[in-house]
DNA sequence: AAATTTATTTATAACAATTCTAAACTGCTT
DNA sequence: AAGCAGTTTAGAATTGTTATAAATAAATTT
């Protein structure tokens, strides 16, 4: 049942009332894109206390135990994706909508040798559109 | 002789000592990255006095006029790209370094439909490393 | 279940990148 | 040279994010 207790323990993070909100307020539904302003606003809402502080501490939290994955694009805001599988994204411009396209459904042919043998970790392909 | 004023009248913009030196620190070699900051310690490096407001209001334009492409990545710091042309990155996330990958060197199959029909504007690669 | 330890949260300050503002200045046109 | 529009400037303001240090809550020990 209280399946978010048992996903925050895993992570050796104590269940705490923020942070379970903020788990289910991210990982209840579809996946999805978020920053951190939208996601007070929306725990504010359900009624829930939690600081601005608590709120960035807990995403970077997450983001380091594989909960989530961060995106930046054009307007240096950071956004939290849900979706931590390896996918690339649209980019609506205007709206500033975000997208998921799964791995394969987008293939890349020749990619170049990185420089120097570095290692490439991965490859992130944005489609933007206007 | 004088190119970098008649590239800026081109555009519309008055040629002043600033534009100039901001022109002739960012196109005068290769192309390059460059961030407001290291711009504002090369320009101030050469002696010329401009302000970190104008090298902003100046970056800005040249961007708006085409001079220049903005980049975002994980630093939440924008970084300003001479070459306008569609390629894509490189981006060693340890040293923050980028380098261009030329559109050819990079091919991408089964591009997805775009969502409603919207418009794709480009594609861009980060090919990250670590 | 109280006491203690340790982790977490909070408000607030600090910070960094960028933009805004209104006054001073410069380059163009006459 | 004078006048005007465009440009630059210092400094304040804004925005997104992180640091701090005290207060609180959760886990552990008794």
């Amino acid at each position: 049942m209280n399946t978010y207790t048992d996903i925050l323990r895993k992570h050796d993070l104590r269940p705490t009332r923020q942070r379970l909100a903020l788990a289910e307020t991210l990982f209840s539904g579809e996946h999805r894109h978020a920053t951190a302003e939208q996601l007070r606003g929306e725990i504010s809402n359900k009624g829930i206390s939690m600081s601005l502080a608590t709120i960035y501490n807990t995403l970077n939290q997450f983001s380091r135990v594989g909960l989530l994955r961060e995106i930046n694009l054009d307007d240096n805001v950071t956004i939290f994706d849900t979706n931590t599988e390896h996918h690339h994204h649209f980019f609506d411009q205007k709206s500033s909508e975000l997208i998921d396209i799964p791995d394969h459904e987008i293939s890349i042919t020749n990619l170049p040798k990185s420089p120097d043998g570095r290692e490439i970790e991965r490859v992130d392909v944005v489609i933007r559109l206007t």
